[in-house]
DNA sequence: CGAGATTTGTTGTATGGATGAACTTATGCG
DNA sequence: CGCATAAGTTCATCCATACAACAAATCTCG
């Protein structure tokens, strides 16, 4: 954690990173895509610094020149920039309760390739499973141009890198899974197992992460528009998850496993798990365990009795739980993520009263319930999108330096 | 939140603050004071850039020379660098539910003035106390060298800022107290009120913040030697104070309000505070509320079992929202501070039980429940640190640039 | 006791990156 | 067609750090 002393290749860098974000971020923000000139108001870098930055990151596939539109006022016309597609993507993989998936995501946060399967896997088999992951992870980079057999006209996507969400306990450093009670799995070599059935996976060793950690920075993500975000994320799944996002940056904790509020106690020694989990609401429905979710709802929607209990049980003991959350790290945004979304209906107004009756900091800073945006397969789209935030965060690593000379 | 950018004086800047960093921990970790070289070996920096920054912090007051120690070795013996006594301090001021008072501490971490006035300030008027603080604050900095009437042989004290500590919800930005249940204030403008009876904080606004996150800043101070600290903290009071230490930082959320423990709901609707808070646990124990600690030490030592069930009551009640923290942050060490550090002998066991049963991670990463090292005015101490902080994260607005000539 | 070894701290010179002003390029407008 | 306007580039300059050579202060060993 000592900080490292700033040599003049640091300052190059720091900006680099800055052109570079300011860039990408402004697609997201919904602004059109900036000139070098926009970069340079908008940083505080003077034009000259700028330009050269950009060329760098033009050069090596970061950065886009679109084409100049006509302008409408006078002038030379800008070079708009933007997120390149098909130059440098990351993999996210992912293994959960109930299916196993794998997507290539590039600058642009264009879905390059996706591959998914359904199946349960508690109480599987790991090296099974993950020789299944390994294979689908080689067989969807294969898919990649440049990657497979083919090598068309363009140029070939360069891979950043590849991460792994998992429903549990993560050593990252060492590359394996601690605990995943949901899964069965317990002591898990991930990264050595998986080097074994994936070439791709032993040539970038995967990032290991919780899956909701991964869930929640896709739907950071998804509100970058909105300004950089703070919430806590719930995540109904099987089990819960849940993790904690600070100024649009994932909050992991020391080993990377915060967030962890499914075994929160909220009344008489129960877990918030044991109430408001999926096996649980639907056990006190009176629904078969294996139903899933949809089941519930339509019985709420009928009007059934043991249904809107469970459901208001689970409301009560989440709006509990969160309440110490958010009273605890005064951050008074929450979003229901997983299956929770599904039962936003249901859940959303009395967590929010909940809020409301017990945060401290109500009156001055009320809290928010909302709804994920990210899709199911949020935690895939999250880990690739750690793996391009790397590159963010250093891109000189990923320059391609090219020849002074050079006559065509 | 959007990063600057870096042009050639940020490089000088961050170089100058790991420089200055380097010196003053030294000492903390017990390290002999450094001389240039070692800096330069440290942080990796070339020796003549060591040599120029130090140059500049001395010139200054940031830095101290101390004699040359004959040395042992072959070789020019070094010049020792070390904090600075007396140059430059920050002002701590507390108000608290039974004392008020004002620390200055300098970068040395020596106490150069305090001021500690008992009392009862529960359901008091702001305005009156704030003008007693005021008072004491002035007072306590006219005692300082420069500053009163004398101005002896040296130079005199810098004063780099004050703060203010507070057991309650601050609105630091607008120097407001929001609320703060057991002095029984509400929406208080504290910094306006302060300005009118001290000179000293007119001249030098209070940074205001609560009273836990203070404490725990003086905590995470004093176990500087054992590494970058993360700890929870937990201060028991009238109310129960918590605040998160992050890699030795405070972690206060977005407003500053993180660490709020005492209204955690841990059992049927009860808080925390109402159960393990010291007057809950008097009153449990069938002991005046005004009586404060020490009789509830001395009937527990005397075997009574109504004091020995609150106790155990209050540590079981700590030990379901610790685990819930835990569980929560990765945060695996817990420190007892305020009264709770004199109950340690009853609380610590139990809590220690409740969070290797129930923290998920405890199996990998097992837990530990430690007694605050900081004493009662801990809080004074952090706020002092806190403003000394922001001078080490940028020390070149501190600089005192001399003139190029000077002939004595 | 003196020459060499050793380590600290300082004094140039070189390097690399950012800057700002001048310049080129490309457009709209009258 | 000339002028205004804005984008992007070129170039001399500045500034902080690195590197190497040097001066200073002590120990050591013959």
């Amino acid at each position: 954690m000592r900080s490292t002393p700033a040599r003049q290749g640091s300052l190059r860098e720091h900006n680099l990173g800055i052109v570079l974000r300011e860039v990408l971020e402004a697609a997201a923000t919904g602004a059109p895509p900036p000139s070098r000139a926009d970069v340079a108001a908008a940083t505080g870098l003077a034009r000259a610094t700028v330009s050269a930055l950009v060329d760098r990151l033009v050069a090596s596939g970061l950065v886009a020149e679109l084409e100049p539109v006509p302008t409408l006022r006078a002038g030379r016309p800008a070079v708009p920039l933007a997120a390149p597609s098909g130059t440098l993507a990351a993999l996210g993989a992912e293994v959960n309760v109930d299916y196993l998936g794998v997507r290539v995501v590039d600058l642009s946060r264009a879905v390059l390739v996706e591959r998914v399967v359904h199946g349960d896997y508690r109480g599987s088999d790991p090296a099974a499973v993950l020789a299944e992951l390994g294979a689908l992870v080689d067989d969807a980079v294969g898919a990649l141009p440049g990657h497979g057999a083919d090598v068309p006209d363009g140029r070939p996507v360069r891979l950043a890198g590849a991460s792994l969400a998992l429903p549990g306990l993560v050593d990252s450093t060492a590359g394996t899974l601690l605990l995943a009670p949901n899964l069965g799995w317990r002591e898990v070599d991930v990264a050595g197992l998986l080097a074994r059935s994936s070439s791709v996976l032993r040539e970038h060793p995967p990032l290991l992460a919780n899956e909701a950690d991964l869930a929640a920075r896709a739907e950071a993500d998804l509100r970058r528009a909105d300004g950089p975000a703070s919430f806590v994320y719930v995540s109904g799944e099987i089990g819960i998850g849940g993790a904690i996002v600070l100024d649009g940056q994932i909050f992991g904790g020391r080993h990377g496993w915060a967030g962890e509020l499914g075994h929160t106690v909220v009344a008489d020694g129960r877990t918030l798990e044991q109430v408001a989990g999926q096996d649980a609401m639907l056990r006190a429905a009176g629904l078969d365990r294996q139903a899933g979710v949809e089941p519930l709802l339509r019985a709420a929607r009928a009007g059934e009795p043991a249904a809107l209990a469970a459901l208001a049980d689970a409301a009560t003991a989440l709006g509990v739980a969160l309440s110490n959350v958010v009273n605890l790290l005064d951050v008074g945004h929450v979003v229901l993520g997983g299956t929770y979304a599904r039962l936003a209906v249901h859940l959303r107004a009395p967590v929010l009263a909940a809020l409301s009756a017990r945060v401290l900091a109500g009156p001055w800073v009320p809290p928010t319930v909302d709804v994920a945006r990210g899709g199911n397969l949020a935690a895939m789209t999250g880990g690739a999108l750690a793996v391009l935030g790397q590159v963010v965060a250093e891109p000189s690593a990923w320059l391609v330096e090219h020849e002074v000379a050079g006559a065509g």
